[in-house]
Parts: C-alpha cells; sequence; structure tokens
DNA sequence: GCTCTTGATTAGAGCGCTTCAACACTTTAT
DNA sequence: ATAAAGTGTTGAAGCGCTCTAATCAAGAGC
C-alpha cells in the first residue's frame, strides 16, 4: 500500500479512500491510484483491513458432515444469501464429531467471524450458551430440547415431528400396522422425528406397535439392525428411516436379502436429497427446503447484526412428504403376526 | 489482553508467550496468566495475530462443486491432512461458476492464505499463473493441458486417460463394439476421459465406431443425450458416462424410456462414489483415491512451504475399475447395425 | 480584500497481536 | 569478590490497514 501510495504520489490514506470506492475522491487521483495499483500487483490484506476496521465480515459456518448432500445444500442457501448482503462465508467441517466441532466453533470465534451458522451440530446446550454470549448464533436444521433458553441462539428447523407424522399418516393409509422406525441414535434431529414416529403411531390408534431401534446417520448404520429385524419371528411392513442415506443402507441391506421393497416391505427416509430422487431410489421421503433454511439464517443473523434484535427468533417451516416409489400396501396376508422377512425371497431384482 | 496482562499483572508480551506456549516462562507466572485468561475469557484474535506473525497457517481450499460427493471427499483428505501439520483450511465453493472460482481465489489470496488446493477447478491456465506467482498453489483431479508451464503449480491427479482405457477394455472384453462416451462438456477432467477412451477404442480397433456426444458433470446433463440417442435408429450396447452423477442420469432416462441395464445396454460411471455403491444403482465405475488425493494435495503444498521446493511436481494416481452390476455382455443380435433402443421395451423394473 | 464554505487530501493514532533488543536478576565460573 | 553466562521479563516497534481530525486549496459572498 505503500508503494501503491508512492508510486501515485499520494498519501496512504487516498490509496484506502480509491480502494473503498469512496465519492469524496478526485476522478484524477482515483484513475492514478488505481493504475499504480494495478501495476504493483496489490491486493489489500483482508486481516489488516477487518483488525482496523473492527469488523471481518465473515459469517461462520460449521456443518456436521459436509458429505451428507443435505447438509452441503444448506450451506449453499448460506452461501447466497451472505454473498448478496455482502459478507463472506467460512466453513468449517464437524465430520459428526463433537470434539472436532467445538474445536471448530472456537477458531470461528477467534476468526471474529460476525455471525455462526450451526447446521447439524450435536453441540449441547451449554456450549452454545458459551457460544451465543460472544457472537450472534443459528442453529439450522437441529434442533436442541431447551436451547432457547438463551437469548443469543436463533433456530430455523423444519418441523420434523411433524414431518414423522406425516410418514406414519401415508402409511397408515396404505393400510400398514406393523411400521418400524430406526432413528437416527444421538444425531440432533433424532429425538423430534422420534417423537413425532409415536405421536403418529399413537393417533391411528396404533401405539401398542410403535418399534423403535437404534440407527444413525449414514448407510453403514443400517446394517447391523436390518440384519436384526430379519433375524426376529415378526417382522414390520414398513421401515421409516430416520433420512435418506440410512434409507439407501436399508434398501441395500433388504436387497442383499432378497426382500423386495415395496412389494415385501415399505420403505421411508428423511431429506428429499437427490440421492432420493434417482430413479432406480425412488424413495418416498419428506422434503425439508434446505436453500430457504440456509437462507433465513443468514436473515436471522443479519437482523440481529443491522438491526440490533436481540431477542430469540424460531423459524419452523413446513415439511412436505415426497410420494415415490418404495411405498406401497403391505403385503397381503401381513395383517397375522408371525411373518418373518427371513422367509421370504422374492424374486428380487435380477441385477446384483 | 491488555486485561489479562493487567489481571495477571504482568507484561502485555509475557502473555503472548503464555498463550503460544514459550518455554521460557516460569510455572508461577503462566499459571497466573491463564487463570486471568480464563476468568476474562479472553481469546486471541485471530486477525491480529496473523497480522503481527506474518503468516496465516491457513490453506485455502476452492472447490468446484461441493454437492458433488466426490469433490467433498476429496476436501475431507485435505482437511485431515492440514489438521495434522497444524493449518487450518479455508473452503469456498465454486459451484462450477468460473466467474464464481475467480472471485473465490481473489478472497483466498487476499486472506492471505499460504498455499491454495483448487480442487476440480475450471480456471484456464492464465488464472493459474497469476495466483501461482502470489501464492504456492496445487490443482486437485483436474488436468488443464499445458498448466505445468508454470513452475509454481503441482497437480495431483487421477490417470483419466488410463481410467477411461479400463474402462473401454472391460467393455470390449465383454464383447461391446457400439460403445458411446458422453463426456464432461467443459469440465476439467472432460478431456482426459475422453482422449482416454479414443484411444481404447482405437487400440481396440474399433475406432471407426468412436462415438462422443455431449454432455456435462451432473445428472440432468444426461437428459437430453439419452432422448437423442433413444430417437436414432443405431443404438450403441454400452455407455460409458463421465462421471457417476452423469451416469446416474442416464440410468434413471434409461429406466422411463423401459430400457433395462445392462440387459439392454451397459453403464459405467467414474469416481466411485458412494451413489455407484448403492446396490440399487451398483454402477459399475472407476475408482479415484480421493482421500489420499486430498492428503498428497496438503503435502506438495508443505514442501513448497516447509522445505523451500520450488520446482512443479505432479503425482498421477492409478485409477482403478470397479465392477459392479452395471455392466454385462451386450445382447445377443446386437451387432448388427440396425438396433434401435427406442424399439426396446424390456419388462423393465416392477417399481415406478 | 476579507471571511466563510466546500471539497479534496493527508498526518497520525490505533486495531490486537508478536518479537527483538534490552534489562534485571540469578547462578556459575574464576 | 567479580566477570560471565543464563533466566525470566518487559518496553516498544511494527504488521497493513482505516478513520478522525486537521490542513490545504479554491471558489462564493459580501
Amino acid at each position: 500500500m505503500e508503494d501503491v501510495a508512492e508510486r501515485a504520489d499520494v498519501s496512504r490514506a487516498l490509496v484506502s479512500l480509491v480502494i473503498n470506492g469512496s465519492p469524496k475522491v478526485s476522478e484524477q487521483k482515483r484513475r492514478r491510484v488505481l493504475e499504480a495499483a494495478r501495476a504493483l500487483g496489490y491486493r489489500p490484506n483482508l486481516m489488516a483491513r477487518s483488525l482496523a476496521q473492527q469488523r471481518t465480515r465473515i459469517i461462520g459456518v460449521l456443518v456436521n458432515d459436509l458429505r451428507n448432500p443435505f447438509f452441503a445444500e444448506v450451506v449453499e442457501g448460506v452461501e447466497t444469501a451472505a454473498e448478496s448482503d455482502e459478507f463472506g462465508i467460512v466453513v468449517l467441517n464437524g465430520r459428526r464429531d463433537r470434539g472436532r466441532e467445538l474445536a471448530a466453533v472456537e477458531t470461528l470465534v477467534q476468526l471474529q467471524v460476525e455471525g455462526l451458522a450451526l447446521v447439524g451440530t450435536q453441540l449441547d446446550r451449554d456450549d452454545l450458551a458459551e457460544v451465543a454470549d460472544i457472537v450472534p448464533t443459528v442453529m439450522v436444521a437441529s434442533d436442541l430440547v431447551g436451547s432457547l433458553d438463551h437469548p443469543g441462539v436463533d433456530a430455523i428447523v423444519t418441523d420434523g415431528r411433524r414431518g414423522a407424522e406425516l410418514v406414519v399418516e401415508h402409511l397408515v393409509a396404505l393400510g400398514h400396522e406393523r411400521i418400524l422406525h430406526i432413528d437416527g441414535a444421538d444425531n440432533a434431529s433424532a429425538a423430534e422425528r422420534r417423537q413425532g414416529y409415536l405421536r403418529g403411531m399413537e393417533a391411528a390408534g396404533l401405539g401398542g406397535l410403535a418399534d423403535v431401534r437404534t440407527g444413525g446417520d449414514d448407510e453403514a448404520a443400517a446394517f447391523a439392525v436390518i440384519d436384526e429385524v430379519l433375524a426376529e419371528p415378526t417382522a414390520p411392513t414398513a421401515i421409516f428411516a430416520f433420512n435418506d442415506l440410512l434409507a439407501a443402507g436399508v434398501l441395500d441391506r433388504l436387497d442383499d436379502a432378497g426382500v423386495s421393497v415395496p412389494a415385501d416391505v415399505s420403505l421411508v427416509g428423511f431429506d428429499n436429497t437427490f440421492i432420493a430422487a434417482l430413479h432406480h431410489l425412488a424413495l418416498t421421503t419428506v422434503n425439508q427446503p434446505r436453500l430457504t433454511m440456509g437462507e433465513m439464517a443468514v436473515a436471522a443473523l443479519l437482523e440481529r447484526l443491522n438491526d440490533g434484535r436481540d431477542q430469540p427468533v424460531r423459524h419452523t417451516l413446513e415439511p412436505e412428504l415426497v410420494v415415490r416409489g418404495t411405498t406401497g400396501p403391505p403385503p397381503p396376508g401381513a395383517a397375522g403376526p408371525n411373518r418373518s422377512l427371513a422367509g421370504i425371497r422374492s424374486p428380487g431384482r435380477a441385477r446384483i
């Protein structure tokens, strides 16, 4: 910057004004400065600028797992919104590890981000309270019971309870009674969906048949559960998996076992990722408006930053059932109690 | 920091030493400082530190498209390696838009990243040359012809040519002759794979039957091409798609048309993403060692940073054919010239 | 001819940290 | 005892930028 000023024969202050597009600079000098800057290949140092300005215009984004296309799309929403408000974003990946998430948040705070978007975070209430004292924070797509006792935390969620109810209603309407739920274990959205499932079963008068197994949030988590279910004497006619990835794992395992979907058993996922849309899976699932969620997260942050809001808000978006090919009526005669999936060997698919 | 120093009754300099774990501090004062820091909730300002230190310990990562699981996994590799070397990473998403990529690189440079990893970038030679003058740069998973004329750019790639040859060899061994390639349009890896395909066809004495169509790098790009192919009188018995995503799109469209895979036509993808592994797709594809690629990228950067290497290196990894369920022998009688896929209506899959 | 505005420019302090040279003490060698 | 060497600590400069207040030049008003 020094050099640019010298070459253009002006002061450093003026260079700064030009770079920041101040209107109080004469056309002549502006040109001289820009010319010099180009000639010297000058680039402003963001670190120095942020330090002097006491603001970074950066929003920190912590993602539970970048490999999950659901989260990747939420991030795109965040990015789009941030971009249009002249904010940059810094994305850090928690990789489903709470320790890593904690470290990442620390890094973001030290980076002096002006807002923090936690996408599908696993952090607990105390962690959140601590960070929210420092920087405006918004949780996206994860529902922490009691998180809202802190005034600095906003939340953008899809109503997972309602989503799960929609699933149960759909399956019940098709005639299913034995509906199994494989949950998301300790994933931040698991409790809500589980609750919705239970409530839905209850509402349908099927409370006694409710059955929840511990799963997880990726394909691999499905294997053990399905093996277990296959070995039992009384099989479900429908399975509601925590998310699409898990559902894909279920589908794989059922396939291996020669159980066909939806002829022998119906299957539903959650999130409506692009995977569910692949015709070969054609997974019935629940849509969450990912891009919108990301955009709303940024909006919430900006309300605090620009408009000085200091009360927490929580936006709950409506989920939407997307019916595709993995759900259908239960197989005839499935009402009886003694129908094991292990016995079933449908012709299955030709391939693999 | 001021406050911490005061509370611990030491100088700011000493606080700095403690925070950075200098061994020249007495146990007593160290404890006092840490205590004060905790009490005040002190967090060092990364911006200020970087400015003073004249280094950021940050590696910038520019990704072509975060939604593509292939890239997401390369990033994980980068992250893992960076982490173990005490570097942080900042991920920016190009979203397949060259303009956005350019802007992102500019941001990263201004952020003073110490190294730049461009994953699947679309930037051209001139863009690269400009940025490589400023900061050590490594290209991952994209092959720019002539990129290596700049001494500041390293490259970590899988041999796409060889990968494509493996595909052709596999299909030829199965008896295929009419093998169609749907390429990646202007994607950075497209040219290489196209070339490998052509060379493979040539080597098999099938040069006259080589047929390349312009595709793209996501599912949607497949639709138009497949519709076109379906309308033609002479159909291929095998299709080699640029990547798994594109292949998934092909599969979808063929499914719609009632063409069954691999009975009527074989299909191969590229990248071996987790999508290909889903049993319901069971896509034959070519594996690229993603994590390793990410790790090697960081290693290349660190060699420049720490060991002062100033000559470019290029690491070419070996691709590996992964045979799954979408490839098989061509249908009987397909050798003749007049076999249109449009006529075929296999029973297809029950669902959808 | 003088002051008053207005507009363009600049000097200089300061952002929060690191780091180097200098300093005050101890300890050890002589 | 005294010099030399070592240990722990600190003052102050400086990283590259912004921004306020001050300065300067030029035109307007009387």
